[in-house]
DNA sequence: GGCGCATCCGGCATTATGCCGGTTGTGCCG
DNA sequence: CGGCACAACCGGCATAATGCCGGATGCGCC
């Protein structure tokens, strides 16, 4: 076994932008069988470079509201402080950039509690300099 | 034909963790036959609420750098630029929250050039008011 | 009542998948 | 050199999932 090459790349690439594509339509537009396909697949999976398959959601309901926090952190969190925030049902995306931290979090409107929970749960980290949450209201979003 | 229910709310929360889910799993999970999911699903797809799938990559390759394009925008962009921009092989992943723009990129180490086009193409927006380029390594990112 | 419509269900033909066994190429070592 | 181990590939068959119907049910409305 080796290492990411390029037809793995060609794999990463499709699946990025077409998660549920049958293997069989993969495996035709990057040159292999089935079978092989479904191989590197599963690798790539096993490997944790496939971290998981999620559905990009446009619009919001008009019930929502999104919240937006973003902090900044001393240094860039672990794996598991990210993979903690990414548990809480209102979160919908995490993302961290060289310690920077920035949540995108879909609520109902009426329930802030779920907002200012995570809020707290944010806030319990060690390494947290500042913390912002800005709400924005769906008609403001255009695409996230 | 009316908005997003509870049951709908149900399906993106599954599928945002699941996008892979075979229907008929997520039938059984939300409690309605499969045909009925399936065309939920569809609905959610045609409305532009579920607006694709995609893998979610967690480590890069070695051989590879991520770059992140943070760009101030005076007003929030259009749809149309954001699927211009993510059309972009190397772009990984585009956000825009109230007129700021953030761009994923994956870019060969060594092949810089396909990051600066990219950034010559944000460039010609008429809105953009700054451009910051930062590139940071593999090693300095737990997790996008 | 009777109509239109959204939503649901089950079934059947088609397609995709999981799970094999078998082939090929490559590096290693006696 | 011959043989071995192993990764990566292929095709095939039983099983599972999907696409695509027809038909039931509930609801508002003229």
């Amino acid at each position: 076994m080796q290492g990411t090459d390029n037809i793995d790349r060609a794999i990463l690439s499709i699946l990025t932008k077409e998660a549920r594509i049958p293997m069989k339509s993969l495996a035709g537009r990057i040159g292999l069988s089935r079978s092989a396909t479904t191989e590197r697949v599963t690798r790539l999976e096993k490997a944790g470079i496939i971290r998981g398959y999620r559905a990009d959601i446009g619009q919001l309901d008009d019930g929502q509201i999104q919240a937006f926090l973003l902090v900044t952190l001393k240094r860039t969190p672990s794996i598991g402080v990210l993979d903690r925030l990414a548990g809480f049902p209102a979160v919908r995306r995490v993302s961290s950039v060289s310690g920077q931290l920035d949540l995108v979090v879909e609520v109902e409107v009426g329930s802030i509690n779920a907002l200012n929970e995570l809020r707290d749960e944010v806030a319990t980290l060690d390494n947290v300099e500042d913390l912002t949450t800005s709400i924005v209201l769906r008609r403001d979003i255009e695409r996230v």
